[in-house]
Parts: structure tokens; sequence; C-alpha cells
DNA sequence: CCTTCGTGCAACTATTCGGTTGCAGATACT
DNA sequence: AGTATCTGCAACCGAATAGTTGCACGAAGG
């Protein structure tokens, strides 16, 4: 299980998590128009979104002199993957739990 | 969508992924135990426990002289839903795009 | 009682990170 | 052509973070 560390360290930010949500609405976006809804600079918002490339969550379309980004949400689902195996993991341990005090329900109660 | 911030910002370390993963397979670990198969120090173990403590995804139970961590596997339910929604968004942005491209098919194409 | 084991707290360090300012290069508009 | 936008790159700064060492305290066992 080894997932790329990138995902959770890039969503871990809020601006970050702000410019996710806003491009999962919008398809689209400049890093002028997101820095516009934002309490920060442009510069600031293309490291973000720099960041967020690195973590493929995000791709970058230069159109004339503005450069659009777009998400590319397949990391997500890498994501929900690990976070998954992990609760199966822990309920699969749980349910063993369950079992073994049914099993033994009719001894010693220390 | 107002999510903790702190479970992405628990998960995004790597040794603290490692904790959650062995938490939810073993059940029950205390800090020495979990630093004797990581490379570094108890405290440092001690620390990222606290941390995701902070975050809702384990707590503590100090019997005798050792201090026993289990998995709370609360808060990775609300990661997911987070993840899903924006996903969701995400594709029905595209069906809509779909939608709006076979409609206007057949109109100019500036 | 004394030793040992496990823990918790504090101080300190180096690196990373989010953010800024400043400037140069390319593209559109009149 | 000349000007106005939009972008990208680099340097710099303060705060947070992952890690360490050192020490003191409570619980078990001889």
């Amino acid at each position: 299980m080894v997932l790329s560390s990138e995902v959770f360290s890039a969503l871990a930010d809020p601006t970050r998590r702000f410019v996710v949500e806003t491009l999962a609405a919008r398809g689209d976006a400049t890093a002028t128009e997101l820095a516009a809804e934002l309490p920060v600079t442009r510069q600031a918002v293309t490291k973000h979104l720099a960041a967020l490339g690195e973590a493929g969550l995000v791709d970058a379309h230069r159109s004339g002199r503005e450069t659009r980004y777009r998400l590319t949400p397949a990391p997500l689902g890498d994501a929900v993957s690990w976070l998954e195996e992990v609760s199966g993991k822990w309920d699969e341990r749980l349910a063993a739990l369950q079992r073994h005090l049914g099993e033994t329900s009719s001894e010693s109660t220390p």
C-alpha cells in the first residue's frame, strides 16, 4: 500500500483545497482569477498550483497569454482507495475482536 | 463544505500514515512499539501521535505505566466525503459540458 | 528499598513552507 | 509602434515542523 505522499500533502493546505473545489466547480481558471477570490497574491496561487501539479491533481494549458488550469482528479481516487483500505482493515479487526469476545464470553471476565 | 483541515495535514506525513496503517492492522500499540518499527526515536513518534490525536484519528489509553494508542477512524470518513464531493462536482461538470457540446454541435463553432 | 522500564516535558536545530516583493518576457489592444 | 496585461522566475522572510538530546517522574519487579 504505497501511496504518493504528495496527494495528502497537497490537500493539507486550505488555500489548495479551495483551489481544488473552485476548479471542480468551474472547470477552468487562471492563477489571477483564483487569486481574485483569495486573500493572497497571484504568485502565491501559482506556487499552490505548482504543488497541485506535482501531485498530479491539476494540469496547465496555455492559450495565448493566459494559462488555464484544470482539475485532473485521478489522484483523488487513489486517496479514497487508501482511506477505504485503512478503514476496511480497522473494521475487520473490530469484527474479529467481536467474534473473539463472543467465543470467550463464557470464560473468565477479569 | 468546511472540513477539518487537520485530517489531511495529519495524513500528509509518511510516518504518520505508517502509524495509522499499523494501528488499523494491530488495533493497539504504544509509542515505543511503533518507534521500534520506524527509523525515528520514540519522542518523534509521540509527537506524531499527538498530531493524530488533534486530528481526532487516534486516542490514548493509559494502563499502568504504558500508554496504548488506538485508531478512531471517523475523520477518515469525513475526508472520503470531501473527496467524493469534489469528484462528484467535477464529474457533473464534465457531463454538463458533454451535454452542451451535443446541443450546440449544429451551431456556429467560432 | 532500590533498580529498571516506560513515559512525558522542555530546549534546541535544521529544513520546509506559505507568503511577499521585484523584475523581465511574451502577448493582446488601439 | 507603443502601451497595457498576464505570466514566470528569483530572492528573501517569518513561522511551522520533523527531528534530536537530556532529564525528571511514576509504575513494576527484585
